[in-house]
RNA sequence: CGGGGUGUAGCGCAGUCCGGUUAGCGCAUCUGGUUUGGGACCAGAGGGUCGCAGGUUCGAAUCCCGCCACCCCGACCA
């Protein structure tokens, strides 16, 4: 047991933020609410990337980047979205600084104020669109399917590493349509990449599903969402794809001519995914001894660590480890080779459970004269010793098999933590003992949704898509309901 | 923005109530040695504007006043 890590049953929000720090992610800057990623969380965030990027350029998506400073003005001319995002935007008013002539410091020169103040992006659908309406002009401009890896900008009173933070990194896709079925399919084959790139490379089973019109994307028509479900019983948004309808062309008038040579406003979808997922990752997976990785996402794989009594030893070890790390990597497979001398094997050993490396091996002097080496997996913590020549069809297994037990655990948990409830005292309790997602009635009122909140502090996660028909009475309200939705504390 | 808490070495803390040698402990760091199959040990060394700014006093980490920062719990959010 990593005992400089705070038992996850005893505090999970202390063991969630013990383990980002303790397992070297990220730390909190000295900037209020923004967060420094430090080298192994910036791996993670640079295979998430890399494998979402892959997923949107074979969906026919290009990257593209615009401006981190948005005018003022365009952030008035969409009224909901407007209403969404004014309360946490940062606003910068002037260019210049001066030295201060009373003092030793600089001062902001206030003969350099801004004709008009650029709002920090808190998301970019306004600059976008301003673009998009100098680029279309025909039916045979579009599609557009952009997409932008960027920062943004939201200011966030209480912040936590990863699952909230006044700047975060992210993804987001605009895209723009001639029909609004293509848009809505756009949307859902979004959701759909989303869902597929959390159940198979994080291990992270989803529900998919509509967001209820309160939890909506301010501007949205329609929001789908992959909820995931943490080990402490919270819900965890882990991606939005909205459906913006022509809300925002008609914002910033962008029309097409179509086909016909009639002129129509231009059908638009925006969809992101962000950092917050490494803080999914983190809260699905992992336990009490530290990180658990899905291998697929894991930026150090295999680590072999060396046991030897003297300097011979270790060079006859050396040997055999570095051959190892190097059949391992024709593979495909990362290796990290630790022979530092300062730390004692136990110590690494633990040290590498804490970072959630999915394999280690350890060659020792005993291995050396049997030719085998021990093996041990992260995720159920068995070891075991096998022939040294065996490892290379062994470990690209074992690494499958450590991603499929890590996603099977977390579906389980998933099903066992989902229950079907018609009685509001059952509601109650479920929700504030035990957690889970909780599929319930409900009249479909914002009203109710509220009080319900207010109530119980749970929120409607979605509406999921697979939620059948099925009559039944709201279980606050007992009015008539047509499906169950999914509710749950959320973070 | 409300309620609570904390600021002393890189990290974690003691000392503060009741002012008084040179501000101490653990971890980490550095040097040397012994070690190495689940977080090693011995010896030595370096490292501090005690959050900031005033005040009281012969003397302030300690008392008084003001300010600041951070953390936790609530209202808002990916």
């Amino acid at each position: 047991m990593a005992k400089f890590l705070t038992n996850r049953d005893d505090n999970y929000a202390q063991w969630y933020n013990d383990l980002v720090i303790k397992a070297d992610m990220a730390e909190n800057s000295v900037v209020r609410g923004c967060m420094v990623i430090k080298p192994y969380g910036y791996a993670i965030w640079e295979k998430i990337q890399a494998e979402l990027d892959k997923m949107f350029k074979a969906t026919g998506h290009v990257n593209a980047y615009f401006p981190l400073f948005i005018p003022k003005s365009f952030f008035s001319k969409e009224a909901k979205h407007v209403e969404g995002f004014a309360k946490e935007c940062a606003v910068v008013t002037h260019y210049r600084l001066k030295k201060d002539e009373k003092g030793e410091g600089v001062i902001v020169d206030p003969e350099a104020k801004l004709e008009e103040e650029l709002v920090v992006r808190p998301t970019s659908e306004t600059i976008i669109w301003n673009s998009y309406k100098n680029w279309i002009h025909s039916y045979r401009d579009l599609p557009i399917l952009i997409n932008q890896w960027a920062n943004v900008v939201r200011w966030e009173m209480r912040t936590r590493l990863f699952l909230r933070t006044a700047e975060f990194l992210w993804q987001e896709g605009h895209t723009a349509h001639a029909t609004r079925e293509e848009a809505v399919e756009e949307t859902e084959r979004m959701i759909n990449v989303y869902a597929e790139f959390a159940e198979k490379f994080m291990a992270l089973p989803v529900v998919r599903g509509y967001k209820s019109e309160n939890e909506r994307f301010a501007g949205a028509i329609d929001t789908y969402a992959i909820e995931a479900l943490m080990q402490d019983g919270k819900a965890l948004q882990a991606g939005t794809s909205h459906f913006l309808g022509q809300n925002f062309a008609k914002a910033f008038d962008v029309q097409f001519t179509d086909k016909t040579g009639k002129l129509d406003y231009v059908w638009a979808t925006s969809w992101g995914l962000s950092t917050r997922m490494i803080g999914a990752l983190i809260m699905a997976h992992s336990d009490n001894h530290g990180l658990v990785l899905p291998p697929k996402l894991a930026p150090i794989q295999v680590v072999i660590i060396p046991i030897y009594k003297n300097r011979n030893e270790a060079e006859d070890i050396s040997k055999v480890a570095l051959r190892l790390k190097d059949g391992l990597e024709k593979k495909g497979i990362s290796v990290k080779y630790d022979d530092r001398d300062n730390n004692k094997p136990g110590w690494k050993f633990a040290d590498y459970e804490l970072k959630g490396v999915p394999v280690r091996i350890a060659i020792g002097p005993r291995d050396l004269e049997n030719n085998t080496v021990e093996i041990a997996r992260r995720d159920t913590l068995i070891k075991e010793t096998i022939p040294q020549a065996s490892i290379y069809d062994h470990v690209p297994g074992l690494l499958e098999d450590i991603q499929n037990n890590i996603f099977n655990k977390a579906s389980e948990f998933l099903k066992q933590n989902t229950y079907r409830v018609d009685k509001w005292e059952e509601f109650v309790d479920i929700i504030e003992n035990r957690g889970g997602f909780v599929m319930a009635h409900w009249d479909g009122t914002t009203e109710t949704e509220e009080k319900i909140k207010n109530e119980t502090k749970a929120t409607i996660g979605c509406i999921p898509f697979d939620s059948p028909r099925e009559d039944g009475k709201c279980i606050y309200t007992g009015k008539p309901s047509k499906r169950r939705v999914l509710f749950a504390r959320s973070y």
